[in-house]
DNA sequence: CGAAGCATTGAAGTGCGTCAACAATCGTGG
DNA sequence: CCACGATTGTTGACGCACTTCAATGCTTCG
């Protein structure tokens, strides 16, 4: 059921079977929802975190005029609920882009899980910095890439997180936000969106279809994205 | 020396006395450094962080043209470079805005701290998740909001961030920032930082002289950003 | 006192937004 | 299984917020 959050760890960390049984241990529940719901609701009181078995969520903010921000997209194998842990309620919405299933982890079994592993405990406050990372990467792009290379970097960053938790094939994966939430996660419009697409497209860098991509192209993509890996941590480390 | 990062706990979190001495036996050594400067480097090996005993910083990327985009600012108090503990090293550059005066503080102490005091961990893991918190408002800025609300916003935050630790007098405060440093922050140019800059002084919500900052209208300025502070977590809390 | 950085202003260009219409696809109920 | 409304994708015309380039005065500091 977790298996793939475990690769996601594995991708990074040596996990021992005792670590691996504690963390399989703190799930108490499993839990299906719709797509296109919201999942938490910014302010919510949380006293459980959940863990993405299958389906894609984002972070969502909004402005009193009703238009939306993503900050960030989250995958199977993805805990996008952990900060949750310490922040007892989040500053935005979780909203679902598909279905998805999800693992509910109690908080207070988090606590009691990395009290009797405080290795588990800093590996997952690493899980947690690296959304940060995401979020610094993406400020960058909002802050100064262009809308083509916001969008081909976007492609780049959700090829190699899925391609660890094995949910490619080669160099395609599902992908199924709609042309309004993909413009949501760039800061465009849903018009200038299509165009910058169809543009991708044009240049031979990606395919989209049927709620697929293919990257035709990745190193050109790489480069029209100025892409490079350093803030995924994808490497093996102790800790 | 570190009274001021006490104080930034305490506004969220009870700390009694032997947390406080744990804290203060963390700090190895204190250490100064000038404007302009490059504190760390993109990917370079960390086994120690610094907290942030006086002065401003910056969390910097920047793309091949040379632009920089800033991620976020830090200020008397924070501990910036905090989550270095689990990543061993950063996605970006941290820079002095001004004369800063820095505490060391050991990763092994840090280690060991937190496992005499679990309560101190998952304190310091909310403090990183806060981090990525402003990192999301900031992405809803840069993505969603105009320039003058953008603007309005940092000053708004930093507002707030600064009365926490004691360093603002009444609405106002001391900003070092130039104005292209200022425009690094927000994702503009320099010149349109400078014509927004005039435009919020135009409409009597900012004054800025002498690197001094004061919120003539503070509540015009948060209508003009739609300021929100949920998302710095102000209130007392347990963990 | 001189040089370099910083703030300011003007004029002109452009990337992206806005508005509007229509085509294609999807989901749902009959 | 089809009908039909709603959502999604696409295109065009036009507008504007912000950029770019360039020049000038103002600080700051060695």
């Amino acid at each position: 059921m977790i298996t793939t959050h475990l690769k996601k760890l594995r991708q990074r960390f040596a996990i021992n079977a005792e670590e691996e049984s504690a963390i399989r241990a703190a799930v108490a529940d499993t839990r299906k929802i719709g797509a296109d719901k919201v999942l938490i609701r910014e302010g919510q009181p949380l006293n459980e975190s959940l863990l993405l078995v299958s389906g894609w969520l984002a972070r969502s903010k909004d402005l009193a005029g009703g238009e939306r921000q993503m900050t960030e997209l989250h995958v199977t194998g993805d805990f996008p609920d952990l900060h949750g842990f310490t922040l007892k309620r989040l500053d935005h919405d979780l909203l679902t882009l598909s279905d998805c299933t999800l693992a509910v982890v109690p908080h207070d079994r988090v606590r009691r899980m990395i009290e009797r592993f405080p290795r588990l405990g800093r590996i997952y406050w690493f899980m947690t910095n690296m959304d940060a990372a995401i979020h610094r990467e993406w400020a960058l792009s909002l802050g100064k890439r262009s809308a083509i290379s916001r969008m081909a970097h976007l492609f780049c960053e959700l090829n190699l997180r899925l391609d660890v938790v094995g949910e490619t094939r080669g160099d395609s994966y599902d992908f199924p936000l709609t042309q309004r939430e993909l413009a949501e996660c760039l800061g465009l419009t849903a018009v200038h969106a299509n165009r910058t697409l169809q543009e991708l497209r044009r240049r031979g860098l990606i395919a989209l279809e049927n709620r697929e991509v293919s990257l035709l192209d990745r190193s050109g993509l790489e480069s029209v994205a100025e892409f490079d890996p350093a803030y995924l941590y994808l490497e093996k480390r102790a800790i």
